[in-house]
Formats: structure tokens, C-alpha cells, sequence
DNA sequence: CGTCCGTTGTACCATCTGGTACGTGAGCGT
DNA sequence: ACGCTCACGTACCAGATGGTACAACGGACG
């Protein structure tokens, strides 16, 4: 048991237990003090790693998109499945019960971001062009052209993100996979790969 | 100018009011001073008129959860409507930026109440039901076995959030038009009502 | 006219907030 | 051994917060 590992906390270790924290207990009304005592260490070691309190929801949100962007590219970017396919995995992987506290941090960042609050205004302008982006690189790759395929990509997101928002308050898991089901199988052919850019080739 | 109008505030009017505040500004951050000062009164009144701040939210929250429900049956309750046009209308009215700042108010409140914040958390036990009851009920009016309406409804109402959101944020009205249009496109045709329960009928 | 009740203003309270001043001590290069 | 920097603890600050005590005003009603 090295002093190191315990005695020097450092920034990006804070950080990660900071976002961890914030998941667990939303970052709306807690107080430097508050977050410290979580963490297991002060408020004034708080200020002195992140500058101030605004520094540090800035630190955290930048983290939650940082990761959300991470987990897009990781989500998106397998070439041997379908889009259709990729949307499936992905609903599966973003449903499940582990990952609903950064998605209810997620959602209270966004609710929060939308009112304009400081920290989080920068939120918004990533927040849907960085997953529309992928999305329709995905679509173009499976043979639709830029445009279907960007409007099929934000109508996937919205539909992922209502979802979400339908399963994170009822807790239906079943209810909001069979709509998800029911919206996948309405994807265009090019899309779940029964024929499109294949069958055109041929 | 009686002296009536003037001197005596009312709860209902002061709730009006703070709801209105409450849409402009969030809730989030709000003392019951710069609340009070906004609305024209002194926070000895507010805490008077609600009992502490927790109440003040409470009947906000409220508040917007009753407005909620009723612009869902305003929207819904046309029979003389397919549901595919009922959600055209809606989506138009929704999108409409003159609502934008209690779609902003709504999804603040739903994000907090995700994370359990008091007076936010009962939110969540209507914000979804109360709307897909009567978009199933639409469904059903239309021919469809009340399962099918009933993830029809489901899915629809997550279009129309997931859409909203990416409205609010990107304030892309087109592209959000677009992607709404592409959805109610996809609609079985019972509900779009080019043939359905009329066409059984005949 | 007297008196009660709903409403409002003033003044105050303990508590908590983010942030700062200052000291301390460990590691490390010289 | 000497400074020097980084990390951290203690103590403190001014300001804001939600809430309360108390007085006063004004109309309703006996």
C-alpha cells in the first residue's frame, strides 16, 4: 500500500469519481461539500483541481459527452453488421439496467442544457450532430443517398432518445424493446440488408 | 383601478405567473427571492401563499403536468381526425416556437425527476401513461387490435420526444418536419386512413 | 364603532454556499 | 542540506438562502 496511490488524488481520478457521483446522485442541487465528502476528499481540494465549482460541472458534463461520443463510435462502427443490425445492438446495449444512471445524467444535463444553465449550454451543440453524423455515414455505406440517409439517421436517434426517456420513468423494459423492434423492422430494405447496395451490384 | 386588482394576488395568479417564470428562466437554480422579485412580490409571500419552497415547486410541477395533460386532449380529441393527421397536427402545434419554452420547462422537470429529485419524481408515474392512454384509444377508434395501437402509440410518442429534443436543441425546424413526416409516412394504413376500419366497413 | 381575519412589509435568524488565506509536509532536483 | 513545487488541511470570510416573528394595514361583519 504505497502513499502514492492513496495520498495523491489526482485530477482525472476526481473526475472519474465525480462522474460516477453525479450519475448516482444527479449534479443539479449538490454542493461542493456535499460532492467532496462523496468523493472522500474537501471541497477545497474541489476548487484546487477544477478552479471552481463551475469548472468542475464543466469538467464532468465535457466527460459525460466525451464518453457518450465514445460509446457512439464503439456502438457504430462495425462494417459487417447492417445498420439495422447496429441499431438493434445498440438499443440493447443502452437499455440495459447498468447504463440508466448516465442516462438519467444525460437527460438531466440535457433538460438542463436547454434552459440555457451555464455549464451545460456547450452540451447542445454536439449533442445530436455527433450521433447523427455516424449514423448516416452508416446509412450511406448500407447504399442510401446523403440525404435519405441523414433523415432516417435523426428519425433513429429521436426514436432511441423518446425511448430512452419512456424506459428510464416506466422502467418497461419489454414494452419500449418491442417498439424499438416495431421501428427497426420499419427500416427501409437498403438499410436491414435483405437487399439494397447488395442487390443493386448484382 | 381598484385597489382589489392590484393589492390582492391571488395563489392562482402568482402559480400562472410562476409557471410562466419558471418557463423563461428554469427552475433549477431559482430562490424564492429572484422568483418573487421576478413576479413582482416578496419571497415572504411566496413561502406565505405555498407553505415553504418545496410547495412552490410542487404546484409548478403540477401545474405543467395538468397543462401537459390537457394540451394532450386538446390535440387528441378530434374524432373527425385520422390518427396519422391527429399527429400532424400535434407535431405542428408541439413544434411551434411559441411552445419552445415550456417544452423547455418540461424536459428540465423530466430530467430532475429522472434523477429523483422531491418534487419532480411523481411527475414520472403520468408523463408517460397519460398520453399513450389516449393515443392507444386513437388507435383502437381506427381498427387496430389495442396491443398494436398500444406500441404504435408508444412508438409515436417517443418519435415526438425524441424529435422534440433534437428541436430544441439544434432548432432545425425542417429537418425535424422532415423526419416527423417521414414517420407518419410509415404509419399502417389503418391509421392513416387509406383504408382501415372504413374500407372493413364498406 | 369595534374586532377579527386575510394579506403584506420589515427585520431577523441559523445555516449553508463558493471561495480564499495561510500553514504544512512530502517529494525531488541541485 | 537546501529550496521549490505540488498536494492538502484548517480556519475563515462575505453573501445568499429558506424560514420565522411580529407588527400593521384594510376590508367584512357583528
Amino acid at each position: 500500500m504505497s502513499v502514492q496511490s492513496q495520498g495523491s488524488v489526482t485530477r482525472a481520478t476526481l473526475l472519474d469519481a465525480a462522474v460516477d457521483f453525479a450519475a448516482g446522485s444527479g449534479l443539479t442541487d449538490v454542493s461542493l461539500r456535499q460532492m467532496a465528502a462523496a468523493l472522500g476528499t474537501s471541497h477545497r481540494m474541489l476548487i484546487y483541481h477544477f478552479g471552481s465549482k463551475e469548472g468542475l460541472l464543466v469538467a464532468v458534463v465535457d466527460e459525460v459527452e466525451r464518453r457518450q461520443r465514445e460509446a457512439m463510435v464503439a456502438l457504430a462502427d462495425d462494417p459487417t453488421l447492417t445498420p439495422a443490425e447496429s441499431a438493434r445492438r445498440m438499443w440493447h446495449t443502452l437499455a440495459d439496467s447498468s447504463m440508466w444512471p448516465f442516462e438519467r445524467l444525460f437527460f438531466e444535463v440535457y433538460g438542463q442544457a436547454l434552459q440555457g444553465r451555464t455549464p451545460m449550454a456547450g452540451f447542445l451543440d454536439t449533442v445530436v450532430e455527433s450521433w447523427l453524423e455516424p449514423a448516416t455515414a452508416l446509412g450511406v455505406r448500407a447504399g442510401l443517398p446523403k440525404r435519405r440517409a441523414r433523415a432516417w439517421a435523426r428519425l433513429g436517434l429521436a426514436t432511441t432518445r423518446g425511448l430512452l426517456l419512456d424506459l428510464l420513468a416506466t422502467r418497461d423494459r419489454k414494452g419500449c424493446d418491442d417498439a424499438m423492434e416495431a421501428f427497426v423492422a420499419l427500416l427501409p430494405p437498403e438499410l436491414s440488408g435483405v437487399s439494397g447496395a447488395a442487390s443493386v451490384a448484382r
